[in-house]
DNA sequence: GCCAAGCCTCATGTATACAGGGGGTTCAGG
DNA sequence: CCTGAACCCCCTGTATACATGAGGCTTGGC
């Protein structure tokens, strides 16, 4: 098994119609130009992106296995369309799996080198602090935070979790990263990464006490971060909904 | 959103020669006629089933999306293999999935009608044992088995999770049925359903309860009797691995 | 004998023509 | 006005021809 293959597929293999036509219909559903429930036609979808209906195919079917489009009973597709429920339970779900992985990653062990590796991105993360406590460096947060739970889900050791961890993940909305840009300017947000990085931190800890259940709920913890800025955007900041990445997607 | 899409598709969808093509191709990965590894050429697949190169293609893709092929880097598909410890973190994953759904239930709430028909389910399964402590209509078990398990999923009112749940489900080997055949013969095995029916009891009465912790672990808990059953089959009686479906895609 | 370069072959990428079915619309009859 | 049936159009299913790139093999030179 080869796991992270949807991610990597892209940026090892050759640049061909397909591949840049699939970056392509993803940016547009992503960012809103197609509402969810809009049903996609092969021969629109052709013209548009200046390719015949073959590698359209290919690239409908391949977002709908990113989970972006739905299969219609009698062929062809329409763009997924996401509640503000689904997208409470998608970060659930992704607190979930990831917990799953951090629990195992306690209960089976880790290497010695993969909890340095951990704790040096959980310095990295650290070093993004300034001095004031809402200074920080949102930019290489945002990348390190990333990096710190690929290498958590790798930990796990199963490439069956981290398959399913990338799946839910690719959600753009339920993805760790996803609300670490365009709140920039809200003060209160800036100060919660201290509490997410106080979380990093104990998570590591589980993990190397081996700690089994309490990796596994500081993981879940973890993951109402993002929930919490979910409604935040939803219900006290409507506007964020444009910035946010993903979140176009939210119908009602 | 549609739940359930992949399964009601084959059921509701005309009967194509991709639909034929992918019924025939997945019942050969899953008999064994294709090894774990073994890669998929569109040319030699197009006269194994007897249609042209693009509906394969369409095969192939849907086939991926169930976890059943890979994608190669560079084009292509090759079957994925599984190890043992594959199958048991499929069946962990299974569970944990499971075990949110029931949480989900249990906190959220269930309708009566939902809790009448779970119990209704649970009767049926009872009615399944006989006067004997090893005596069980295993074919009806199973049957209810399955519908107690969809059910339950639905209940925790989540599309999001039932879609993951279905998802990890598709694996032959990780379904809740997959050891309910092929395993009549052993009475230790007959006798194990007993505790199985007690789990779905308690279960019941945990989502009725509104124990969200409780039924989360009692589901996991639940799941690993299939990790029992798959230690059985691999260690103790290997001759099972060709009966249970799906066990014959473990590699080592 | 080994290494490198070029060619050749094979598998996938892509376009397109034709077939067939489903749904919508329209018209007619009640 | 409502209902039903028939027809037509549009969209997907399918086959196939051609393009293209990657990898392996062979050959030649050092």
């Amino acid at each position: 098994m080869s796991p992270g293959k949807g991610a990597d597929l892209e940026e090892t293999s050759r640049t061909t119609h397909t591949m840049r036509a699939l970056m392509e219909l993803r940016k547009k559903i992503l960012s809103g130009d197609y509402p969810g429930g809009t049903r996609l036609f092969e021969v629109s979808l052709a013209e548009t992106l200046q390719i015949s209906r073959t590698p359209v195919r290919e690239v409908m079917s391949r977002l709908a296995e990113e989970g972006l489009l739905d299969r219609l009973a009698n062929g062809g597709f329409v763009v997924r369309s996401f509640t503000y429920a689904d997208a409470v339970d998608a970060i659930e779900l992704r607190g979930v799996l990831e917990g799953t992985a951090a629990r195992l990653a306690a209960e089976r062990g880790v290497s010695q080198a993969g909890l340095d590796q951990l704790r040096e991105i959980q310095a990295r993360l650290d070093d993004c602090f300034g001095e004031a406590a809402d200074e920080v460096d949102l930019e290489a947060y945002s990348e390190a935070n990333a990096k710190f739970h690929v290498v958590l889900v790798e930990l796990s050791g199963s490439t069956v979790i981290q398959r399913e961890v990338e799946r839910a993940t690719r959600l753009p909305f339920a993805s760790p990263s996803a609300f670490l840009s365009g709140r920039a300017h809200v003060a209160a947000f800036r100060q919660s990464l201290h509490i997410a990085q106080e979380q990093h931190r104990t998570l590591v800890q589980a993990i190397a006490g081996r700690e089994g259940a309490r990796a596994e709920f500081i993981a879940r913890e973890h993951a109402r971060i993002a929930r919490k800025n979910l409604e935040y955007a939803v219900f006290e900041d409507p506007e964020l909904m444009l910035t946010v990445p993903g979140l176009v997607l939210l119908n009602s």
